[in-house]
DNA sequence: AACGAGTAGTTGAACGTTGTAGTAATGAGG
DNA sequence: CCTCATTACTACAACGTTCAACTACTCGTT
């Protein structure tokens, strides 16, 4: 049924032929592909259905609870995020409007916007905590034991290290 | 600087008391979740600058390019990349009008459409396949030991498996 | 053979994201 | 103290995705 699509791979720039995935880490890769789209499919729509919030709301709301003051300079939660500013500036936009957040430029640095969780804000994230944790437990936590769990983790940890130091 | 966000959970339902996650649980969901943003983040980068495609595009091309002449049913094909059908009309649309994929409705059943992939796509997926699997070699493979990836691998299809059963 | 229920795919509008510019503030060098 | 480079964010437009109809076909009943 899975013929190999390719076999005469085409030149890629100076000499470095390149060498294709075996069978069991094409096999891991495209676990991991559709895995992870079928996981956030379901975590994603568990949240909105139980509280209206999107994931990344979600996110921006636990990034920050944590922070101390509850506040976060758009910049550090762009990063944290993984989100372009833009996106951030978009998102954080409509969750103002919604009153969940509220943005004032930086004391320190008058470039700067900080973004504050409102009491609203709060509120709403503690209201949707256990409707996402749930989830959480019952779609990946419940599927894995506990070693493959922080061993997913440790790996996570290392392709983000990897990444992030092929772009410095 | 990681205060405890929330230590009065609300009430779920009839009764139940949400189990929050351990600190090791909460790093490794924490982990997964930026890790896959930072990964998709790269992967999808180096393949449009490299290439011009997407992820998604190029993803439609591998599975018509795996299948039995070439052809796949639209909801095959949704089904197999976890999209809607309505994102997949309008991703093979935008294919279609660049030439690299063909559609026309399947002889078996009239409701049905088979999406084909051109020997232009074809050509397209040839030129395009060195840079991803160098950039997934790079990025995923290159971070992990062999054993760690197999492991990812057949933890994602644990994670599949549990999420797709929750929900027949 | 005609109905209704169900399935397959498309459409269009609303929404969210990305990329490209644009504005504003800081800070180093002349 | 003025410029130029840098950094921080926003605005706009193009693009992609979602959601809710809508069309077209199939199949089991009656």
């Amino acid at each position: 049924m899975t013929q190999t699509p390719i076999d005469t791979p085409t030149q890629t720039p100076p000499g470095a032929e390149v060498r294709w995935l075996d069978a069991e880490q094409q096999a891991a890769w495209r676990a991991l592909l559709t895995g992870t789209s079928v996981l956030f499919e379901a975590l994603g729509r568990d949240l909105e259905h139980g509280t209206g919030l999107s994931l990344h709301e979600y996110e921006v709301l636990v990034r920050l609870s944590e922070a101390p003051g509850r506040v976060l300079r758009m910049s550090v939660l762009a990063e944290e995020l993984v989100h372009s500013r833009s996106r951030l500036t978009h998102t954080v936009s409509r969750m103002e409007r919604d009153g969940l957040v509220s943005r004032c430029s930086s004391s320190q640095d008058g470039r700067g916007v900080d973004c504050m969780l409102t009491d609203a804000g709060m509120a709403r994230l503690e209201e949707a905590a256990p409707v996402h944790v749930a989830s959480v437990r019952r779609r990946l936590i419940g599927a894995l034991s506990r070693e493959q769990l922080l061993d997913l983790g440790v790996a996570f940890n290392q392709i983000d290290d990897a990444v992030r130091a092929h772009r410095s």
